[in-house]
RNA sequence: GGCCCCGUCGUCUAGCGGCCUAGGACUCUGGCUUCUCAAGUCAGCUACGAGGGUUCGAAUCCCUUCGGGGCUACCA
């Protein structure tokens, strides 16, 4: 039945901004974004903020920054414009007042006059009654003398859409062919009494007049669906060119709810801010629900693109797992290049004042990510690591102090400091080789112990970058005052 | 309650009637490597919700059942 497989793929990502987007709106997001760069479609990107009560500014702009952070770029939306805008239905109010005018004037919609404490008895008492709650029809086919008595009463209609007799099925691109009587699909409201038009008129509305091809969107909506195509035919668009639908599977969180702030984070700044990078939570997100098929899960926004179809997405719930979005984290992290990674983790040293940039600085932390990289999940791990090579009044960790007072870390410290003072060339090989053979050859040590003594002593932890490395980076003056300070 | 969707290792998944005594990844456990932590590497644990069919043959098709989820708004 569907057309639109030979005509330009164009899809939206639509969301309603009504709070910060979340983990399940992004892989939402990132499907519609990657489907439309896979068939060299148009991407558009439509803010729903019919619900003026709970949409704000903030919200917007904070959806638009997280796109643009992911990468996740748009054809047509919000900033970059496009033919088919405005792209905020705030701003195409009279667009959705028009239509809603025109199926009433077709006898597609009616007004009703219903109260809401009315609708709420009704539906109160199709609950004690065990029918399906719903619209009873009251205001169907009003006589003129009871609409005047309503008006009279200083009633304002809402505009409800009139669902006929029947059913309606249409094939889902994930889940195949749905069917719903319409006898569970009551007559709907478009718009309210004072005529802002709900998500249901708007959405079919700007999908229709933004020639969107493909609709993939949360399995939430998918009872919604036949109310949109309700809407399509009384717009008088036909069958075939409807758009074609497909209802993504939801991200749950850990206790098998909907991901929420209670079981993971949800938030895409947070993530940000922790040091995850965006292609991570793409390649993550992504594998949520989808599946690159061939064994293969790391795949990079590019490969994304071109791997990406409908047809491998799964029709079941996934649950959001954090393990796997930091292993894959450390993994791009350990595929960045040293320029790159030093773009993504100077901020991070900044922020969290072990530098503030200083040229000699920079040229530190360049040297010094290299043996780092690999041993780091998140960016926001990076300062702890880099720290000792920086801090100003320098102190060893209350929980290894005392590791260090025995005996024979004394004496280590003693000899280590005796011989690297003699050291001609200081670099870790020089010092490795040193330290080998004063602590491991003549003391007979275990290089465990004889150098978890230094590590403390230099890096201020018994967790440390490779010691050799970091007291290359330290430098002579300073290695060397710390091991004697430690005496 | 009604309608709709969903059901493979703990988690994400491969699988689309024989290649499956079910593969990969993450997690976990153990080994190797090793200056700590990592990384790397090897091995191990663990799954087709249940019951009926169809078929020579089912994780794959059908039915029932159980379980989970969504919707049931003048939210989206």
């Amino acid at each position: 039945m569907p057309a639109n497989t030979s005509s330009k793929v164009r899809v939206r990502f639509a969301p309603s901004p009504t709070g910060e987007l979340h983990v399940g709106n992004i892989r939402t997001a990132l499907f519609d974004w990657a489907y439309a760069r896979h068939t060299g479609g148009t991407f558009i990107f439509r803010i729903e903020d019919t619900d003026t009560e709970r949409v704000t500014p903030e919200y917007i702009q904070a959806a638009i920054n997280t796109l643009k952070w992911l990468g996740l770029d748009w054809d047509e939306g919000p900033e970059v414009g496009g033919e088919n805008g405005p792209y905020l239905q705030s701003q195409r109010l009279d667009i959705y007042a028009e239509w809603a005018a025109k199926f009433l004037e077709q006898g597609d919609a009616y007004h009703c006059y219903c109260s809401s404490e009315e609708l709420e008895a009704v539906r109160e008492a199709q609950r004690a009654a065990n029918v399906a709650p719903g619209y009873n029809g009251h205001c169907r086919e009003l006589t003129p003398q009871e609409i005047a008595a309503y008006l009279s009463e200083g009633r304002k209609p809402v505009v409800r859409m009139r669902m006929p007799d029947g059913s309606t099925t249409f094939t889902d691109l994930i889940r195949g062919e749905v069917t719903f009587e319409h006898k569970f699909v009551p007559d709907f409201v478009l718009a309210r009494n004072d005529g802002s038009p709900l998500y249901t008129l708007a959405v079919a509305v700007d999908d229709v007049l933004m020639k969107v091809t493909h609709v993939l969107r949360g399995e939430d909506l998918l009872s919604s669906t036949p109310r949109q195509l309700r809407v399509y035919d009384a717009m008088g668009v036909k069958a075939a060119d409807y758009p074609l639908f497909a209802h993504l599977p939801f991200v749950m969180g850990q206790d098998n709810a909907k991901l929420s702030k209670r079981n993971g984070e949800t938030s895409i700044a947070w993530y940000r801010d922790a040091g995850y990078l965006p292609e991570a939570i793409c390649n993550y997100l992504a594998l949520l629900g989808w599946s690159p098929g061939e064994d293969r899960e790391n795949v990079t926004m590019k490969e994304l693109t071109e791997l990406f179809t409908v047809e491998r997405v799964h029709s079941s719930p996934a649950r959001f797992d954090m393990k796997k979005l930091e292993a894959i984290n450390g993994d791009k992290i350990r595929a960045l290049s040293l320029e790159d990674f030093f773009t993504w983790a100077m901020p991070f040293m900044r922020k969290a004042g072990t530098v503030t940039g200083t040229d000699e600085e920079v040229a530190l932390i360049k040297k010094a990510l290299p043996i780092i990289q690999e041993r780091i999940v998140t960016l926001g791990e990076i300062p702890a690591l880099l720290n000792f090579l920086f801090v100003k009044d320098f102190v060893i960790a209350a929980d290894s102090v005392e590791k260090i007072a025995d005996e024979q870390s004394k004496k280590v410290l003693q000899i280590s400091a005796e011989r690297l003072s003699t050291l001609t060339e200081w670099n870790h090989e020089s010092i490795e080789a040193v330290l080998r053979s004063a602590l491991i050859e003549e003391l007979g040590l275990k290089p465990r112990i004889a150098f978890s003594a230094l590590r403390i002593a230099v890096t201020g932890s018994h967790i440390s970058p490779p010691l050799f490395e970091s007291m290359e980076l330290l430098g002579a003056a300073k290695s060397l005052a710390r091991i004697r300070g430690a005496l």
